[in-house]
DNA sequence: ATAAACTATATAGTTAACTCTAAGGCAAGC
DNA sequence: GCTTGCCTTAGAGTTAACTATATAGTTTAT
């Protein structure tokens, strides 16, 4: 397939496709190229790409993506060192699940606030001391 | 309080705090200015810059923190606007997290994989199989 | 009292990850 | 054949969020 039809597929854009080539991230088996020099993508580019796109998305670098998937390509880390590597990942994104929890946390009592607000002004006040009285609750800015 | 003594209770530089103030996320109530020109801060800046950091982290944009913020100094949006924008929040973190679910996933299965792959090369083969066959799970790149 | 450490401003540089432009070649429809 | 649209490359431009530099004034420690 053509790089417009994989930019559809993955939600890229094709400026976007061509970047992560340059930068590695694609090699023999997802692109090739036709006598006019167009590339050519097989479905595994497809597959590439949202694996890059997804890891992309909570995160990671470009760069952690590229060392990563190179193991794949060309051995250079020892089955050991991806082991840790997933490891280590998966306490990060642990980890950061539990950042978005807080955040939810804050979030919802904001939004509490913000109806009292509307309806019960009184107890919107009383909300707010409660909040600023529990020492492990973010505060309102 | 001194930028010195704010970046080491809020964990940032002062460099970037003193960028964060151009940048309009703080006023009157977290900075002000001594005789020799120094910034001094209150404690609201903490709690402030905590706020900032912690949003920041769950993917926000400065500009879209600011917003935010500013309504609390402005009133600039009105309470139901306010509402608006917490639920709309609140979404699209659920959904930040479905996709971190989705990761997990996906290293769970790699690092299953690999150890296999380091100790039962047959058993890794078949746990390959068995992912391709399923076409909710994110394929190995 | 002098050096080290901290503060200020204005401005320039950096990094990641795109995003676009220019200039040209190839392809499909009328 | 001509136009429209997709493809190519090299390289320039953009954006967000810092990060650093140069220059100068202030405070603190010895």
């Amino acid at each position: 397939m053509k790089i417009q039809e994989l930019a559809e597929k993955t939600g890229l854009t094709v400026y976007t496709i061509r970047y992560y080539e340059k930068e590695g991230l694609l090699d023999r088996r997802h692109v090739g190229r036709e006598k006019n020099n167009y590339r050519n993508y097989s479905d595994e580019a497809v597959e590439r790409l949202k694996f890059v796109k997804k890891f992309q998305s909570v995160g990671c670098s470009l760069t952690e993506i590229k060392e990563i998937l190179q193991d794949h390509d060309t051995n250079a880390l020892t089955n050991q060192q991806v082991i840790d590597w997933i490891g280590h990942k998966i306490k990060e994104i642990e980890r950061k699940k539990d950042e978005y929890d807080q955040i939810l946390d804050t979030l919802n009592w904001m939004l509490e606030y913000r109806l009292a607000l509307q309806n019960d002004p009184q107890k919107a006040d009383s909300l707010l001391k409660a909040r600023h009285s529990d020492r492990n609750a973010s505060s309102c800015p």
